[in-house]
DNA sequence: GTATTTAGGCATCAATCACG
DNA sequence: CGTGATTGATGCCTAAATAC
């Protein structure tokens, strides 16, 4: 599906971007400004989330009828649609940076910086780090596809590094950060059965004991990770094994088995056919 | 000849349980 | 939540058989 939509308009054709619907995260545009006294903007309504950081200075940011006075080191969130006003102080002026995006995962990614309608606010202390994104950001100006990549990249670093000062509050919800962890092994499991994991790789890609792992996997799947790991790479097998082009063998490494002999032992047990027997009645039963 | 499967030995790994 | 021991399972190897 293309992400622009062609519109006829009294004889004239034009492109719309429609990405902003379907795209995870996109850079809109960026800036730095070292403001001059009283140096304000506003009150206006944006179409994008824009985050303001101050490098240095002070001044206030107003959002309805709540009025923030900030500093070095803070900065604010606006949200689309809200009427916003902000202000360079008298004396001592801020300088800030700014960063405006929008996309489907806007709101997921400023929960983990807990930016949200209800908190505006956030500090870091990585000034430099922030600073030379935005710069980054500045420097590129051509329409190429790698610039395209080099942005999102920037603004993905962007957004980390205001998250990286926020504290992992696993304790919120007991239910469902345990389940949490499952869906990060899950997902683990998925890219990697390829690859000859074991279940400690998983266990040290979720960051828990082995063994404690297994418990949670008992708990919410009734499975072992190493039961789940094996239904993951005989299910994709069966898959692989329909296309005949493919050897017993070239199966077997991409399901994540180096040794043929041990897959074809695994499988039988796991299906009570030998993989040549499977694809045998998958080609009797077609025809 | 090649591709696949089976058997058995050995080392490593995983699940479970008891415990801190 | 993590650790350590135990016991059973799994993976990899060699050798050998079978099918084509």
């Amino acid at each position: 599906m293309s992400s622009y939509i062609y519109f006829e308009d009294d004889g004239i054709k034009y492109l719309e971007s429609t990405k902003k619907e379907y795209v995870d995260l996109c850079l809109c545009f960026c800036g730095i400004e070292v403001c001059k006294s009283s140096h304000s903007f506003g009150p206006a309504i944006r179409e994008q989330y824009i985050i303001h950081y101050i490098l240095d200075g002070k001044g206030i940011y107003k959002v309805g009828d709540k009025v923030y006075n900030l500093e070095k080191n803070q900065g604010f969130l606006i949200c689309p649609g809200d009427l916003t006003y902000y202000e360079a102080d008298n004396d001592d002026p801020w300088t800030y940076i700014w960063v405006a995006f929008n996309g489907i995962k806007s709101e997921q990614y400023l929960k983990y910086a807990n930016l949200s309608h209800e908190n505006l606010i956030f500090e870091s202390n990585h000034k430099e780090l922030l600073k030379d994104y935005v710069l980054d950001m500045l420097k590129i100006n051509r329409m190429r596809n790698c610039d395209e990549l080099r942005l999102q990249g920037l603004l993905y670093l962007f957004l980390s590094t205001i998250s990286d000062s926020v504290d992992y509050n696993v304790s919120e919800n007991k239910d469902l950060s345990y389940t949490l962890y499952i869906e990060k092994s899950i997902e683990f499991i998925n890219n990697n059965f390829a690859n000859n994991i074991k279940v400690t790789d998983i266990a040290n890609y979720v960051g828990l004991n082995r063994s404690y792992l297994s418990s949670l996997f008992k708990k919410s799947l009734n499975l072992s990770p190493q039961e789940f790991l094996l239904s993951v790479r005989m299910n994709k097998a069966y898959e692989l094994l329909k296309k005949l082009e493919l050897s017993i063998g070239d199966v077997s490494r991409s399901v994540g088995y180096i040794d043929p002999l041990t897959f074809s032992k695994t499988f039988k047990k796991y299906s009570g056919y030998s993989p040549k027997q499977y694809r045998e009645n998958l080609y009797k039963n077609n025809l």
